[in-house]
RNA sequence: GGUGAGAUACUCAAGUGGCCAACGAGGGCAGACUGUAAAUCUGCUGAUUUUUAUCUUCGAAGGUUCGAAUCCUUCUCUCACCA
């Protein structure tokens, strides 16, 4: 039971420090039913959560199968400093409006996933204000500057000649001691917060809280392209408010590699489960597509409902299987005759009327279903469906 | 503060007076093949209904020239070494 849990625990993991110690706490809650908590800290700088975000998530989750309870600290106090962590420069402060208003989407979003029941949403301002001038004095006699630079990218920024704000290296410590006042046993966070979640071992040490945390870290979830990690500015993402057919769709434009990570950090399913998924597309008894389809569901599924994941299926397999049009697309109107080209543009299918034409001269544009090969052509009044490449669609109402 | 090097499209990166809307690579988009997978092959990748054309673009602003990404001046920023 206890190794089943572990092993549990383990999956996707980057890297566990104290391993020891968790089996400790489960082996507790095993026998004489024990509670433990399990710490993560967010950032209230990011309103929109996409999947790379649900990671930890889904870990916590998988905690809250084994007597854990969750301290969700938003991090509303340090995000007035700005998390230096994979910086190049000193970030921006954040206003305090803002904050409260991405504290509360992030509420919103993630019980989603995570049991209520076994959650305390936390704000660290709640400990740090009352710490004072004293107490934040003190807490910076526990470290010292060198160590500080050890970190690497301070360490980068310092021999660079790029300026480190002091009150970026208050950012560790009050990370850190957001474990000493919430006694966390645990805490996870990703690979790139090594040097923050070890910081709150080193305080609790020095705070003589009788425990230190374990920590555990997961790896930074790859986007869509299968390379660079998922982000919103590189475009590779899929975000948890994303309309169903398009979550559904993205997650099964992944690679077949790719899938297997996703499994890995995001699913639900056990490690024997998707063992058995894995042994299936290997021996041929499975399509990979169908084990593909089955993860898009599930994640399509614990973002929106049961049946929107079906209606994105069907809808999916009307659309790209059976090349139909799909049942909903965007609509447009335009008064009088109008130039193909223009009409894309006007649709929002393409950024430009050259890149329309070329377009066009590709062989990539489709009225009705047919196959367009002529750029000058005219829309003459009526109704069209437009489409640009496998996935663009608009229908357009030409009025006189 | 001193000296030197550099700034080119989404990214890297060639181009040192006209053949430059600018080589090449990556990325992206599209077509073929497929499972909207991967791999592979092909085309496209500043804008514009003048499309074997026109306009705007090579850090910014001026200047030289018939003609400038390329030469000159000033400015801004980045990097390296020295202090």
């Amino acid at each position: 039971m206890i190794q089943t849990a572990l092993r549990e625990i383990r999956r996707g993991t980057a890297e566990i420090i104290d391993e020891a110690r968790i089996e400790i706490l489960l082996k507790n809650y095993f026998e004489k039913g024990q509670t433990y908590t399990v710490k993560a800290g967010f950032d209230p700088t990011a309103p929109d959560l996409h999947l790379g975000h649900t990671v930890l998530l889904q870990k916590l989750a998988a905690f809250q199968k084994f007597g854990a309870h969750i301290q969700f600290l938003i991090g509303d106090f340090t995000a007035q400093i700005g998390d230096p962590t994979g910086k190049s420069e000193t970030r921006k402060k954040l206003l305090p409006a803002q904050i409260e208003e991405n504290a509360q989407s992030y509420k919103s979003q993630v019980f989603k996933i995570l049991d209520p029941e076994k959650t305390t949403v936390v704000f660290n301002s709640e400990w740090i204000n009352p710490l004072g001038a004293a107490g934040m004095l003190e807490l910076t006699t526990t470290y010292n500057v060198a160590r500080m630079l050890e970190r690497d990218d301070f360490d980068k920024r310092h021999k660079a000649g790029i300026s480190i704000s002091i009150s970026e290296f208050l950012y560790p410590l009050l990370q850190g001691y957001d474990s000493v006042h919430l006694k966390s046993d645990i805490e996870i966070g990703g690979t790139d917060q090594k040097f923050n979640l070890l910081m709150g071992r080193h305080l609790q040490r020095v705070y003589e809280i009788g425990k230190e945390q374990a920590v555990l870290m997961m790896p930074i979830l790859e986007g869509l392209d299968g390379v660079q990690k998922m982000s919103k500015s590189l475009g590779n993402y899929i975000a948890v408010a994303d309309a169903p057919n398009e979550m559904f769709g993205k997650i099964l434009s992944i690679s077949d590699t790719l899938m297997w990570r996703y499994y890995e950090l995001l699913s639900a399913l056990s490690l024997d489960e998707i063992e058995a998924l894995k042994i299936g597309v290997e021996n041929g008894s499975l399509h990979p597509k169908k084990v593909k389809e089955a993860l898009a569901l599930e994640i399509t599924e614990r973002f929106h409902s049961r049946d929107a994941a079906v209606n994105a299926q069907a809808e999916f397999e009307r659309v790209h299987a059976q090349s139909e049009i799909p049942t909903e697309m965007d609509e447009f109107s335009i008064e009088g005759a109008v130039w193909i080209a223009k009409a894309l543009v006007d649709c929002a299918l393409s950024p430009s009327t050259s890149q329309a034409r070329r377009e066009i001269k590709q062989g990539s544009v489709k009225i009705d279903q047919i196959k367009l090969s002529d750029e000058q052509y005219q829309l003459e009044v009526g109704e069209y469906i437009l489409q640009v490449g496998k996935r663009k669609f608009a229908r357009l109402k030409v009025t006189q």
